[in-house]
Formats: structure tokens, sequence, C-alpha cells
DNA sequence: TGTACATCAGTGAACGCGCGTTCACTGATGTAC
DNA sequence: TGTACATCAGTGAACGCGCGTTCACTGATGTAC
């Protein structure tokens, strides 16, 4: 049957909510098409009227993350004491327990490169991730900002993986507080 | 038919070799049972004569490949010329271009958490590895040894993860020797 | 404002496919005598 | 040393299953008059 046409902006929006926090939680692969339907309330079929395949999806959902990420670093204050908070979060037990919500490349890095169109979205996004972050906090030397800044997302994406990789919460959280205090 | 004895040890082997460069190079999900004993010549039948299912075999084959790095450890010097020569040879491009001979944190981190003997068994070979590290390469202030490994381990893990999830070259290189610059 | 009908997002059965795993069978090897 | 036979790693067809994707059909909505 037919539906209101506002909603299918709203429905799309819906499926790319959920296929990014369901990637990010368990992987490309381990997410099928139909669960990602089902999380927004409906079945598998419509799914091709709103992308054209899984691949594209996987693609889309790194575009959203990444626009969700550039959203939230803007609630944060571009000072030292702000740059601090971030990445105490970025390297919070929280973080490492919600992947869902959290830091795409950190959750989804080693498949990543594995489909191309996924790829080519990636590598936009981590260029764009560069290039904010080396402008928005102060970083000393400034003209070292950029290699400083790639320093930092090396280490925290590492820091993270890792911690979310080991089943011994003590070896994790040591993980995580070794490299907060580096950065700090 | 009946084969000699001998040989079921090397099968063994050659499929857990086979194993362990596949997983790195594709992940654990994209590669088949069928497709690891076709690489060792045999059909995928006997598969189950060596191992109790796909997942113990994913185990098995972090052992195998942590196995092969502490191997592989112990032919550098455990000196200040030993350990940047480990570091600049990590963060190569060379690395970065064959995970089915490298490290197996960086090629399979993300997946490695979502299975729990897996798990465990990375846990055990990360453990090792920061106290084999640690306490191999000199490092200063010595007291600092092993919060100074856990972070070079981050640093290194996350770097590479990033230059291979990457497509432009030029980015990818960057990464990679801005972070070997930091450790030298 | 009321009626007739085209639209099209959603439904759910069905498609081919490759997966992990099982199993009846094979036949050279190893063993018993 | 020669013969008879049990062993068991390997073969390859087959299993049930869930996947991504397709499609004939539904029926309230939006549009034409």
């Amino acid at each position: 049957m037919r539906y209101p046409a506002v909603e299918t902006a709203e429905k799309h929006a819906r499926i790319l909510d959920a296929a990014a926090r369901l990637f990010r939680e368990r992987g490309f692969e381990d997410v099928s098409v139909s669960e990602i339907m089902q999380a927004t309330g409906l079945t598998h079929g419509p799914f091709y009227n709103h992308f054209a395949s899984k691949e594209a999806l996987m693609a889309e959902s790194i575009r959203h993350a990444s626009g969700k990420f550039f959203e939230r670093l803007e609630e944060i204050q571009p000072t030292e004491k702000g740059k601090a908070e971030y990445l105490s979060a970025y390297l919070s037990a929280s973080h490492r327990d919600n992947p869902g919500n959290g830091c795409l490349m950190a959750a989804l890095a080693t498949e990543i490169g594995r489909d191309p169109a996924v790829r080519a979205t990636f590598t936009t996004h981590l260029k764009s991730a560069i290039d904010k972050l080396a402008s928005y906090f102060p970083w000393r030397p400034k003209r070292d900002a950029r290699s400083t800044t790639i320093r930092m997302i090396a280490s925290t994406v590492g820091a993270l993986i890792l911690a979310r990789a080991v089943d011994d919460e003590r070896l994790s959280d040591e993980i995580l507080s070794v490299v907060r205090k580096d950065l700090a």
C-alpha cells in the first residue's frame, strides 16, 4: 500500500542510523540486511527502495557516522581543556564498551580496506578528521599540528582497538590509561 | 585410503600455515574452510580430522602466528639499534602491503573480540608480547619500560591499521613515517 | 466537495548461492601371523 | 618373507541454514476531474 510521502526520508534516516550502529557493534559481515531492516521496524523487502545494495549502505553508513563525528566535535571547546576532555572521553571505558555509538575507525578499521567503495569513503573521512582536528585544537609547536594530530589518532585508535580485543579488564584499563596519560 | 602416518603432522602444520596467512589477509569471515583446505592441496572433508571446528582453527591460528612472532623476535638484537630496526620494519610499506605474513593484531584486531575462544587466545598473546618487548629492548627510564612498550604497541598497531585502511598511498606513507619518526 | 483511479512503499514468499559440517565409501598402509 | 585383513586419512556428494537480492502482489495515499 502507499504510505505518506513525508515518512520516506525519515525511514531512510532510520535505516542509516540502525546500520551505522549495528555495523560498528558487530562488523559489516556479521550484520544482515534483514536485521537492519528489522531494527527499523520494517521487513527486508523495501531495503532496495532506499539503497542499491548492502555495499552501498556500508559506504553510506561511514559517511553518516562521519557526519555525526564532526557535529559532536563542534560541541567541544577548541581549547587545551577541550582537547583533554575529547581525549579522555575517547579513551574511556564507556567508549570502549559502546562501540555502536563510537569511533568508526576503531570499530571497523580492519574491515574497511576490503571493499573499494567503503575504503574510498573512509579515506575522505580520515583526511577531513586530520585537517579538522589539526586546526581545531591547540597543538604545540603549531607547525607540527598535522604530524602531532596523526600520531594522536594512531595512538588512540590503536589503544581503543586493543582495549576492546582483550578479555582481561585490568589489562584493557591499563592500555587506555597509559595512552591517556601520555597525551594529557 | 590409508596414508603414511608421518604425513599427518605435516598436513596439520600446512593447514595452520595457510589459515594463519589467509585469515590475516582477508579476515576470519571472508575465508572459508574449503578455501583453506584447497590452499593445502586437499579437499574440505578431512578438515575435521585435524580441527574440531572453524572457530577452533581461528584460535589455533592466533597461537600459531603468535609463536612465529616470538621466533622472529629472537633473531633481532636486543639493543637500541635492534629496536630501531624492529620499529622501522613494522612501520614499513612492505609490512603494510603483506598482512598475510605480518602482525596478527593489526590484521585481525577488530574481529578478535567477537569470538570468546579467539579473544582469550589473543589476550594471552598480547600479555606475552608486552612482557617480552618490555624486557627485551632497552627502554628509558627502565622503570617505565612497560608503559612505554604499551604506548609503542598502541601507536604502531594503530598506524599500520590506518595505513592499510586508506586508499591514498601518500596519506598512507605519511601515517607510517610520522609515527616512525616519533618512535625513532 | 465527492468520486475514480494511478501511484508506489511495504509485504513476504521465493531465488540461487556458498557456507560449516557430516558421512558412506575408498584403498594403500601398517600389522598379525 | 609372504599373505590376509584391519585401519583410517582422504574423497566428494549431501545436509540444513542464512545470506543478499528479486518480485508479484497489496491497498492507503495523492491526484485528476
